[in-house]
DNA sequence: AAATTAAATGTACACTTGTGCACAGTTAAC
DNA sequence: GTTAACTGTGCACAAGTGTACATTTAATTT
């Protein structure tokens, strides 16, 4: 890569890493202004345009952000929990070593997911949607539930991950508190297994 | 009442209406002025203060109209489903028929969940705690479960509360495609079959 | 009927906001 | 080595923001 385009997407990257900032030190996405992510990122204002052309823009690529760390996540919890019989609390183990290094992204996940602008709101959906899909994968390569057709594993997965999804505003909001959140993530995993016992019964 | 009580009671009730109206036409809570606020309302932006310190303030009392509007969904579904067989999907459309009817509540339920000011999610996440611990209540008159204790029991109401709440944001997005819509309120419905199975297979 | 009280107005001020435009410095292309 | 392209700067401006203050208007109290 030219130096110049070097130089471009290191800025750029400065930007993003400056929203994503803004919105960890407890702001809003939807009210950081260009000018606090131009000064934040240490660049003018004006500069910004050079990137994105609004904070719209940015947000979509905040989604893009969010989509590699879940992609990561998944196959973290591949990999560590591969062979093991507490498959599920390692999981949730795993999602929440991600929540406490991913802070940001997953504060902006929950907050644009149903605060966001409609495009944002709708790349969020999708990257959730996609992430069960993953999940369903999982699913039918270890044979968890053979009863179930594909169409009933989605539904599953759907309903882990809006549990994990709902779950993460909590944990997210619990971070400086060890006891609750153990016990929020306890309930977590209680609700997780009421899942798995309920599809394993599904029609059966 | 007095007179000057009552009209500052409907001036009042125009703010928190006008503001209600602003987020159900597109606006994220945490976005909206004051100004817009009191010009919605059709008072003087100044004269917001003789009712809410600031618009902090005004979404505690939205958290309220809330609270209320809840209230009344429990007491809908109980009156409904009495005597019903098929109960969960008569709770679920009452349910949906709330959301169409309250959209407003509804939104900035989604949004100030894990949107909002602390105190706003605080509040919010009360409320959806009481709303679970009536859930609990009608499990427990049921004898629904009979082999789980009552913090069994609201472990499974919390989930079913936040699978209501995920699929509240989905739902009120699609309220303008009917076909969509109701395949998500079937979705929603048979996880919510999933977890009732699963409820009643805990530590069975 | 007069005096008091409180809600709503109108004006004003010091910000912050998005963004257009001309310009400077550096890199890439020829 | 000259020219063209592009990133980042600086300035400007209109519009929008929260809120203080004095004023008006109408209801309550005396």
């Amino acid at each position: 890569m030219s130096i110049r385009k070097e130089k471009k997407a290191l800025t750029r990257s400065a930007l993003i890493n400056a929203a994503l900032q803004l919105v960890e030190e407890g702001g809003n996405f939807a009210t950081i202004s260009i000018r606090e992510i131009a000064k934040q990122a240490g660049i003018v204002p004006t500069a910004f345009y050079r990137h994105f052309k609004d904070t719209n823009e940015l947000g979509l690529n905040l989604v893009d952000e969010l989509s590699s760390c879940l992609r990561q996540l998944i196959r973290s919890a591949r990999e560590q929990s591969e062979g093991t019989t507490q498959l599920f609390s390692h999981s949730i183990r795993i999602f929440d070593e991600h929540l406490s290094s991913h802070r940001e992204l997953f504060v902006f996940m929950t907050q644009g997911r149903s605060g966001g602008t409609p495009s944002i709101r709708n790349a969020i959906r999708n990257e959730l949607n996609v992430f069960a899909l993953e999940i369903v994968n999982d699913l039918s390569q270890q044979q968890s539930f053979p009863t179930l057709n594909s169409a009933q594993l989605k539904m599953v997965a759907d309903l882990i991950v809006s549990t994990l999804a709902y779950s993460a505003t909590d944990l997210l909001d619990l971070s400086g508190n060890p006891v609750l959140k153990a016990e929020r993530l306890a309930l977590l995993e209680a609700q997780c297994r009421v899942i798995i016992l309920g599809a394993a019964e599904w029609k059966a």
